[in-house]
DNA sequence: AAAATGACTAAAAAACTAAAACGGTCAATT
DNA sequence: AATTGACCGTTTTAGTTTTTTAGTCATTTT
């Protein structure tokens, strides 16, 4: 009882988004389950699209935190980047609440989650944006777009881990690896 | 009047669905727009999704041809790989009927649209295929998994003639080419 | 006789409506 | 000062009726 009451409401309201999406979640399901007032919710959070806000500003800190775990300092950048980057997309697509969006958006289009969506991957370009840069100004790789690179970067990715694996069996972390090697980083490498 | 009939069906079916995608396009109107009764459709084509079928594989022809009549047999192999895969994506993003199956397929999920789409997207990966393993067999490129190569290149191309544009200034087709040039087919050639 | 037709039908979709559920508020309660 | 749930205007849903549609086929046209 003496918990803080607005940890209760994130928890349930994270059980509740990520079991029935954000359109399903109601605004009194989440003060029952957080054993909390309706109006408690609305002391800590505007309204019911920030308090997903919240909820899904963790799930980003999660994946970089996921993301950051896997990198080692003493691997080559390269290495570092696939880690990194086939970590996030695995999240992706494991993420109970990551798959109940993208299944949300896709059968019913709701417009809060689209948003959501589009900010999340926002945030995962940014990320890979940073760390080629980083490495760019060690010179390391050559400055080109950076933009451009991430872009690539990151589409190649949700091709290999998501798309490929809708027609095909599924590719392993170190056949992604490889691919990525051959194909890619021989053009930014040098 | 001495026009053959079937000619004006497919005329007819083709403008409507150009202009009111698969749904909105009723076997009534068609005939009316063909100056036909409904019946004398149904003597050419068994059903609505066989005219469907019927006007997308005309439109999959004319990809194909759009795309060979851009290949020129002097010019080296990686550039002609260009020059169609950009043309069908410029295709893709351009054709009356592309762009209102595409929006209908994301507006109202209808079933047909998406199978058929999934079909040309089909077409194309084939014809890629076809393409690559061409200049495998000579010599020019390395016997790298067929599948997956044609794949990546296509996932590229869409990346970026459709999805770039989404959320920054459209590239052009010099741009592309010199983009695939350093990043992809560094690792294909040799 | 063969081809074309449009009135017809069963099935599907749209329009309508009444009832239920919803997000958000705020006077009462703790 | 913090918490609450009954309450309110609005939106969604579920159930029903009406309209539209794909496809057929007896009749008409060529």
């Amino acid at each position: 009882m003496a918990t803080d009451r607005r940890k209760l409401i994130i928890e349930a309201a994270a059980k509740s988004f990520s079991l029935f999406g954000f359109k399903a979640t109601t605004m009194d399901q989440v003060a029952k389950l957080a054993n909390v007032g309706k109006g408690t919710i609305y002391t800590f959070f505007k309204n019911k699209e920030e308090l997903f806000a919240e909820i899904v500003s963790s799930l980003v800190n999660e994946m970089k935190n996921e993301a950051e775990a896997v990198i080692q300092p003493g691997l080559p950048f390269t290495e570092n980047v696939h880690r990194a980057l086939f970590r996030l997309l695995e999240f992706r697509s494991h993420h109970q609440l990551m798959i109940k969006l993208i299944q949300e958006e896709k059968e019913m289009g709701t417009i809060a989650v689209s948003e959501m969506l589009q900010h999340i991957e926002n945030e995962i370009l940014t990320y890979i944006k940073q760390k080629i840069e980083g490495a760019s100004s060690k010179g390391i790789i050559p400055k080109t777009d950076l933009e451009l690179t991430s872009f690539l970067l990151f589409k190649m990715y949700i091709a290999l881990v998501s798309d490929w694996e809708k027609s095909h069996e599924p590719l392993s972390s170190e056949q992604i690896a490889e691919i990525i090697k051959v194909f890619l980083l021989k053009g930014i490498k040098n």
